[in-house]
DNA sequence: GTGCTTGCAAACAGTTTGCAGATAG
DNA sequence: CTATCTGCAAACTGTTTGCAAGCAC
């Protein structure tokens, strides 16, 4: 059994585990997922599907994904032009925090750190001019107020 | 002098070094900048800019933000719903490079990675959910093309 | 005076949503 | 049989572009 095969079989086991339904589009995709050895983008993965179902649609592919993605099978990588955020103050690459309730961003403090442009450069070929490098999660008023109800602040001028 | 007047001063003097117009909304948003704190949206600077000058547009704050972007002096936190790509076979935080000439995406090998993650947590009292860490360059062929003439090469299917 | 910059409006691109019809279980 | 899923089209959102008028130098 290759890698793919298993792969695929992971995933059709999780669809169904979960009481999702098991329609032929979605097998075309999980298939396609699990053949694909880079990142490709929905776009991608529609146009491969469409030489299986010409009548798919975008939105399906997305919806799938999403699911996929909720289901933590399905690693999303985004990229920008949307909801941009900008820092004057140091416009270099830092690590940052966050919070994915309040969508409060603060400045990481990483301690040590070491030269990961470096390393990665050797071990790949790559030159790097930059990185990014982000943590999610929760700060620690929103963890307390999960805890509680759920009254959507959104600290503003925090950012 | 305060932090935020330094910072000013230093945006102000970049722009004039680099022989760029200094008109009375580029400084009114340099100054902003040096003021803020957070990590502002456009949007953000754009409805503060209003208070000063009620006939800006969104669109010259875009463009200032990228010309300093452009110099150094900003640095842009792009988040996502915009190309996104997906990697249905690790659906885990991993680092990847990023080649910004042909777009391909690769997986980094990062030798002996500690863990990021909770060490963040400790320092910063958040709770971690996950993370991203992005390194971008040109890869090894696109350093090569880079050399001779300017092609513009797409790996279409190695994303 | 020259040409960079502004600001409006329209264009863009990727993603999301609403909904009627189709279908997996 | 019923709730979920599909696929179309329209809506959305943040960003970018074109262009005429304005202004820094």
């Amino acid at each position: 059994m290759t890698d793919s095969e298993a792969r695929f079989t992971a995933l059709m086991h999780r669809l169904g585990e979960r009481h999702f339904r098991v329609t032929p589009q979605r097998v075309a995709l999980l298939r396609l997922l699990a053949a694909s050895e880079g990142h490709p983008s929905a776009a991608d993965l529609y146009e491969r599907l469409r030489a299986e179902f010409p009548t798919t649609s975008l939105a399906t592919v997305y919806k799938t994904l999403t699911l996929l993605g909720e289901l933590g099978e399905v690693l999303e990588l985004g990229f920008s032009h949307d909801d941009n955020r900008y820092d004057g103050h140091r416009p270099y690459p830092h690590p940052h925090l966050i919070c994915m309730r309040c969508h409060r961003i603060v400045d990481a403090q990483l301690p040590a750190g070491r030269d990961l442009e470096r390393e990665v450069a050797q071990s790949s070929g790559f030159t790097i001019a930059g990185h990014r490098l982000d943590f999610y999660g929760l700060c620690p008023d929103c963890q307390h107020e999960t805890e509680n109800a759920e009254s959507q602040t959104t600290k503003e001028e925090t950012q």
